[in-house]
RNA sequence: GGUCUCUUGGCCGAGGGGUUAGGCAGCGGUCUGCAAAACCGUUUACGGCGGUUCGACUCCGCCAGAGACCUCCA
């Protein structure tokens, strides 16, 4: 019934069949933020991406382990050039705080926003910083097997030597020879034998705060062991995905493959699956542009690109919308779009508990279940999916006004189907419930009120009628008159 | 400069050689004291020029435009 899972790997640039190599053990690793800053739109992709699959793959059954790392140490502000500033350590500089503050505090930033977006926590959170060891440890068998070198303090990834016996680019597809020469910088770090090797360990500078003893003396890890680190220790020598955003393709994944395998003489990873940027005016969203726009911002509303704030679901939805491989262009109107759409949706699903089931049926839920499951299982395909839900909503109203007909053992179905995409699988949630007030003192104020009006008009009182509506629209309560009665919202 | 990707109707955004994506907006309608909401229905889309083909928006080539990576960024 579910098919197979089909998925992008960016190694291999195919869709391939997923199988897991343990079954029915998963390992998911995934790429997560260095905690300098608070989270941005470019940071909800991948956490809702992957989330997705996350919950894909739980929903099938497997024993999901899903590890995301959090870097807060040995991520420079010039990785090419050895230099510049460890982020961490700049931020608690200019903030005058201790660089671990700055990592808890923007750690418990992240995790407050991800929980609004509903995505799951991870099994495993692991720290760069809580893995000194294993990493000095990795490090220490590179440099065993000839991979790497020491220099003053510092120890560099051997690409040459590397190359020699493995292919350095496969995952980015660059090759060695062009890049030397297409290199824009090649002086950098003269402590490297060649342009191209990169950092292991850093030697610590006088200034530098974030420094751990090490063999080589005081120093810090390069920004790129600690996924191979952390991702071998949690998931094994070699599991099944590796995710991220597409911009970490290269150098970071590239590195990191190299890392591994030279410690292990082959890859580390079955699938690479890269989700696509989130652009503004159809430029990358991202720190160095500065043209990011905080979660909390558009929660909030406080941005001057944005007329009003949109909700967590909202923005999960906009995400979902599109392709995770495809660039996703952020705007008012879209996020619009996407919170009316979703609020569609959200009222089917409401009206989907009120159907009465027929001796028959006049639809074919079946039917319906099967092309989402299609659509999921081509490589994630939420736009599809979602669109078969808003089929699922338009047979739910048909039903609902009496258009169709639908028997007991398909309401079932189609309750069950549409609970299971909408919310375990598409991970969206009900939200304002506040909707037709049965909270407090003031819910209970507004009822009576309505209750008046809604004897005026049995009267025929429109003038009173529409001077309380009138009125408690002024107070931002919403007033809609049904069928049998009102609803209210607060705006 | 190198490598790669993209260009779909008013907007966002799927798709794939011949058969309806979907959402939003707009328009028409149902309902309603009015309004709002809700629901139903609905309009001409595939950058340009060639080629392959019975047939291409979908494959190939060229041109134009946009973007990503080649420093850090999810």
């Amino acid at each position: 019934m579910t098919r197979d899972l089909y998925l992008y790997n960016t190694l291999t640039r195919k869709r391939e069949r997923f199988e897991p190599l343990n079954p029915p053990r998963v390992g998911l690793y995934v790429c997560g933020p260095t905690v300098y800053g608070d989270p941005h739109m470019g940071h909800a992709r991948p956490a809702v991406t992957f989330d997705i699959l996350f919950r894909y793959l739980r929903h099938l059954g497997y024993k999901v382990r899903y590890v995301r790392n959090i870097t807060d140490v040995g991520h420079l502000e010039d990785e090419l050039a050895n230099e510049g500033e460890d982020k961490i350590q700049k931020k608690a500089r200019i903030e005058k705080l201790e660089p671990m503050e700055v990592v808890q505090y923007y750690i418990n930033r992240y995790h407050y926003f991800m929980d609004l977006l509903n995505t799951l926590p991870p099994s495993i959170e692991p720290q760069a910083s809580g893995h000194i060891i294993e990493q000095q440890q990795m490090v220490k068998e590179i440099l065993r097997r000839g991979f790497a070198y020491e220099v003053n303090g510092s120890v560099y990834f051997d690409l040459k030597k590397y190359s020699n016996k493995f292919s350095y680019g496969t995952l980015s597809g660059r090759v060695l020879e062009d890049m030397i020469s297409n290199t824009r910088d090649l002086e950098g770090g003269d402590e490297k034998r060649f342009p191209l090797d990169f950092a292991l360990w850093k030697k610590a500078d006088a200034t530098h705060i974030m420094r751990w003893p090490s063999v080589w003396g005081e120093g810090y890890p390069g920004w790129h062991i600690e996924c191979s680190v952390m991702g071998m220790k949690y998931l094994g020598s070699y599991y099944d995905i590796h995710g991220g955003g597409m911009d970490l393709i290269f150098p970071h994944h590239e590195c990191e493959i190299a890392q591994s395998t030279a410690v292990t003489g082959k890859p580390h990873v079955r699938f690479w699956i890269h989700n696509n940027m989130v652009t503004i005016n159809g430029q990358k969203m991202s720190k160095s542009k500065n043209n990011f726009i905080t979660l909390e911002e558009v929660f909030t509303g406080h941005n001057e690109l944005l007329e009003k704030a949109f909700s967590p679901m909202t923005v999960r939805f906009y995400m979902l919308q599109a392709h995770y491989s495809g660039p996703l262009d952020f705007s008012n109107e879209a996020l619009k779009a996407a919170e009316q759409g979703l609020a569609r949706l959200m009222k089917g699903m409401k009206n989907l508990g009120k159907l009465k089931p027929s001796a028959d049926s006049t639809v074919n839920v079946k039917a319906l279940e099967v092309k989402a499951y299609d659509a999921i299982n081509d490589d994630m395909n939420c736009p599809v999916v979602l669109a078969h839900l808003f089929e699922g909503t338009r047979l739910i109203n048909a039903i609902h006004d009496g258009h169709e007909k639908i028997s007991g053992g398909d309401l079932k179905l189609l309750r069950n189907f549409m609970k299971t995409f909408a919310y375990d699988i598409m991970g969206l949630k009900p939200e304002n419930d506040q909707v037709s007030g049965d909270s407090g003192l003031s819910g209970d104020l507004i009822k009576m009120i309505l209750q008046l009006r809604q004897e005026a008009k049995d009267r025929k009182d429109f003038a009173v009628a529409d001077r309380i509506r009138g009125g408690l629209a002024a107070l931002g309560i919403k007033v809609k008159d049904t069928k049998d009665g009102f609803e209210w919202e607060i705006d």
